[in-house]
DNA sequence: CGCGTCTTTGAATGGAATCAAGAGCGGTGG
DNA sequence: CCACCGCTCTTGATTCCATTCAAAGACGCG
């Protein structure tokens, strides 16, 4: 709204290919040095050019297991990339009914749904002691404005929420509880080989009950669901540790029968 | 990718505060005159500013009733503004499960799923004889360079749609069927009148399978709700003929019992 | 160890899905 | 004008899956 003037660094733009004064390249180097960074903003942004994110990204926050990064009607001053840990997003409406819209792994980036009224509309909730990198709002509308690439990434970014709600509504919509279950271990799962951890083995950083929210069921029949897939030895599942022991049999589940591989020749374990 | 080469008119960026060339102007005023510009990209732009948005948005395209607007797979070239008439967009998965994710009336942008992957991701289908205002993509993003409220306005209608996904999914979740439906129609009430159409008396442009795929329920199950809303008398609804006769009866019902208005002492009323 | 929280399992219930049949509606053509 | 057709919508009877209510077991933490 009220131009530049608030950002007295971007008066002086740094030019795209001179060396960076000293105090950017400290910053800078941390985004380059980061684990997650293909995932987090600076997807799609050649690294050594990085150097603008390094302007706008501020020290690390920690944030205790269980408290909130940030609550819903707060307004929007940063966004958040999820440097270590993990968090939940909760949606709740008046009546207090509520549903967990999102969990949010290293590399995530919280908050975009706030652009919109500049308010958050979710509470952010630690799963564990995690760290965040903020990324002040306003400073990253100016930014993008300079550096293109930068705003292309944002783009991006929020385009794919929308397309990861998407797909949750086609689950809600068309899955039984435990293709739901199936399908959530999967993409668990997969976000954690994105990380570099490993596909079939991980710990679950979050209760029944949260899963259970997220796909729209009960605890009860989140805790069936997972007896019965460990019955049939596609899952070991105890506690928060999983195994996925059939990665085949359960990507099949998520499909539903119609998938090439026989479900019905599945017959049941019996657990040690 | 590549750079402003593509878009000859950006080389000479139109001045702020200088009179614009005829051959703007024309376009520009097609944008100041339609009725639903304040909900469509034109969002919080100031009226006499859009003479930027003039330069990007070609002339309509009519869609039949039933035709592809676009098709999931597709690469993005376009945005697409609805000018009259409305779309449904539909996901659908390899198994041939889908749902439908959007009805989409004038005012409304569709396409901004697609542009994390620059593919559509959805099916667009006209569910009447329409019209839209095409954007193209790549020059959208130029000119919002050029002009930040513009890319600014764009974030904000990709914000709100992962609100609008966040809300859906609360719904699915936590609401059972008559809820559903008496959300739906409050929703389809308010776009109405915020398009200055009448908020108690429209007509439903989709089938109720259409209605259930959205709503998360099978047809028979919106019928069965709809004859039990009509036999509350808090809607005369007959085919897709819609009156609803008792708004504050229908915002208690989407709200649950824990609403303030006494839903148990509406009786039944026999319909003649 | 004891407490509270989280998880598991059982039995009964209920709401939406499914299966099935018929009614209404609009368009077409004789 | 009416007969016919296909499609959408409505209603009924039954089934099934997830919820609800209940109680006990496992786990982590002070």
């Amino acid at each position: 709204m009220s131009g530049l003037t608030d950002f007295p660094l971007l008066e002086q733009p740094v030019p795209a290919r001179e060396p960076l004064p000293l105090h950017l390249k400290r910053l800078a180097y941390r985004c380059n040095e980061c684990r997650v960074n293909d995932l987090c903003l600076p997807t799609g942004l050649p690294l050594h050019d990085n150097r603008y994110l390094g302007t706008l990204i501020g020290s690390r926050i920690r944030v205790r297991k269980g408290a909130a990064l940030f609550n819903a009607n707060v307004p929007l001053s940063h966004l958040y990339s999820v440097y270590s840990g993990s968090f939940k997003t909760n949606l709740n409406n008046a009546e207090g009914q509520g549903v967990i819209i999102n969990f949010w792994m290293p590399g995530d980036v919280l908050g975009l749904d706030a652009i919109a009224t500049e308010l958050h509309v979710c509470d952010a909730i630690a799963l564990e002691d995690s760290e965040v990198c903020p990324v002040p709002y306003h400073r990253l509308q100016a930014v993008a404005r300079e550096f293109p690439p930068l705003q292309q990434s944002l783009n991006r970014l929020m385009s794919r929420e929308i397309i990861r709600e998407h797909e949750r509504v086609l689950m809600l919509c068309n899955l039984s509880a435990e293709q739901r279950l199936a399908s959530f271990l999967l993409g668990l799962s997969r976000r954690f080989v994105s990380r570099g951890y490993s596909s079939n083995g991980f710990m679950l950083c979050m209760s029944r009950e949260d899963i259970a929210s997220y796909l729209g069921l009960r605890l009860e029949t989140i805790c069936r669901s997972v007896a019965h897939l460990r019955g049939l030895g596609i899952v070991n599942l105890r506690g928060r540790l999983v195994e996925i022991l059939d990665m085949p049999a359960l990507s099949a589940l998520e499909l539903g029968s119609a998938g090439s591989y026989a479900i019905a020749e599945l017959k049941p374990v019996k657990a040690d």
